[in-house]
DNA sequence: TTGTATGCGTTATCAT
DNA sequence: ATGATAACGCATACAA
């Protein structure tokens, strides 16, 4: 009673052919000569069959299975509320589309990088799209030691040049500064994030360039690091508040690199008598719906997440046919949102 | 210099011991008795060779991939701005996680369901997911007649009892409907989609049962289907306003199966000269973002998207090993979403 | 407790 | 133009 699948041997059989001309029928191989008529009788007889090639019977033996790999950050990360890797995800399908590829999402939870780098390199995909992670990110370095087809996502990992595609991080953070030099601040602060994040470092030199494109003194932007994100708000909103009530001078700007602790100052500094942006001006990236919705909408620097996701899978899959892809690194242009968190620089007191 | 992939032979070779071996211990089989000795060389050997089962081998000979894979309506749905899909995807990418399976999204365009067919049947993953088809889906009726491990969400197939999730939409529309009775609403239009959606069918039957089950003649709840969705919205709003101006007792409340529509009309009909809700009460389904946002925001039928994802994933793995599931249809509850769209019936002339 | 042999369903090589 | 045969890498029945 166990239905046994049909299989190239019953379509062989059934067509009075050999397996093999089954599947150089199927295959539509033109390199082999097949007569019209044989190939009709294969054909008519696969489909009476509703005959379907073995997927991983195929793999095993081409080595390849035309699917694509995306490990988010975590599980669940392409599906939450923040839009950032659902955007990416919809670049990733749009792309993986017109490669002619499936997508395979990772939804697990292991345990250590490991284990992650062993599924990974068992083959279900022919090559992997890793996304968000630190600059000294373990599997990443295992994964380029093996030499498995893989592109970075918004990170680019401490090996120079390795397959990486985000957002121009340096040019953006200018922008950011340079709108706000010209609102008149003179006392930036840059709030940085975990120092394992390329796009972290990026941002933070670029910031630096327009200052000094500027020809104004360095400590016009100050770097601030408030620790691990996990901090509760609280506290992470205690210390902006004393950052901005702090020496003769206080600060006048805050640039965020992300959406979530920018939303946070800009709805929690008023409460404590900061009114946002005619005491302090407030900068985000990402500027998706969350920055939009902020009270008040954010300026913030937006990144083309859809085309860099697009992009990741079209090198992906270029780097799993063979074709060593052109340039390693790809590098979007980022623009500016200008919405109403940024004002001009209030008078010193 | 054709690098080979490490084999589990590749093992056995370098602990001395069989291939089988390998495997066995690999695979953790407590049923065969293997010394702890020998079982710890193969694992030291695999893991110093970075080994890594190859995921095609396994799944031909053992007939099973731990993927499911998801249809989405169109390539790209998963990922519209409209919330819908993405909402199941996350719970589908839960349930998964919970299952220890992968997840497999389909991103390609067939021009015919047959090619679909051939795919899914391809065995690339173990079961699938089908999301908002038609109840008369030849895909969906050709998986059933192969009896492959499918279930589909949101919507019925023709077959009755066969594996599906989705709201509970006779119940759903019942509680729209029982909402504009109460605000005095006598003359409602049902304005439907496409006759091939099951859960049109169903809303409409709520709908009609709530209007009976209040003691109201039939007459008080109207069916309106104005055709193809693809229709331009200038003629779907016209036929919408004549609907509203016909009669000497004109409709005096709308209830949609969707959002874009109800969006549409809540935002147009005012520049007809039609007050929403002062004139004309709308409700919308599904609740998301977009009935929130609309202008006024919409009174809208909320449906647990999420964990009818989870379940989905849930019941199709259940399938796939082989455990028949309990009951082959599952309907969650709706809840109902008060908004501004929704007032007292106005008086009548 | 461990090893030998076989088959899963294909594609690819080499005959014919 | 087509067919036999050998991999691919693994799991498993059976043998030892």
């Amino acid at each position: 009673m166990k239905r046994r699948r049909i299989s190239s041997h019953d379509v062989a059989r059934e067509a009075g052919v050999s397996q093999t001309t089954v599947s150089l029928v199927l295959n539509g191989r033109t390199d082999v000569r097949i007569s019209e008529e044989t190939r009709q009788r294969v054909l008519d007889v696969a489909r009476n069959l509703n005959y379907s090639r073995n997927a991983s019977a195929r793999a095993l033996v081409t080595g390849r299975t035309h699917r694509v790999e995306l490990i988010p950050i975590h599980p669940g990360a392409l599906v939450d509320p923040d839009k950032y890797y659902a955007t990416v995800l919809a670049g990733v399908t749009e792309g993986a589309l017109q490669c002619g590829y499936n997508l395979l999402i990772q939804s697990a939870l292991y345990p250590t990088w490991r284990d992650m780098y062993t599924d990974v390199m068992s083959g279900s995909a022919d090559g992997v799209l890793l996304i968000g992670r630190a600059s000294n990110d373990k599997l990443t370095a295992a994964l380029r030691e093996a030499r498995f087809p893989t592109v970075c996502i918004s990170f680019q990992p401490d090996f120079p040049d390795y397959y990486s595609v985000d957002c121009d991080n340096v040019q953006g953070a200018r922008l950011a500064v340079e709108h706000l030099l010209e609102l008149g601040h003179r006392r930036i602060v840059y709030i940085a994030p975990e120092p394992e994040h390329s796009w972290g470092r990026e941002r933070w030199q670029g910031a630096q360039a327009a200052v000094a494109d500027a020809g104004l003194p360095p400590e016009t932007i100050q770097y601030a690091y408030f620790g691990a994100g996990i901090m509760v708000p609280d506290v992470r909103i205690e210390r902006t508040v004393a950052l901005l009530r702090s020496g003769p001078n206080p600060p006048t700007a805050l640039l965020y690199c992300g959406e979530a602790d920018a939303q946070l100052a800009a709805e929690a500094l008023p409460e404590h008598g900061i009114r946002v942006p005619t005491d302090v001006s407030i900068v985000s990236f990402n500027s998706t719906e969350m920055s939009e919705r902020t009270r008040p909408p954010l300026t913030s620097v937006w990144q083309p997440l859809h085309a860099i996701g697009e992009a990741a899978v079209k090198m992906v899959t270029s780097l799993a046919e063979g074709h060593e892809a052109p340039s390693g690194t790809m590098r979007f242009p980022c623009r500016l949102d200008i919405r109403e968190s940024t004002a001009r620089a209030p008078m010193p007191a």
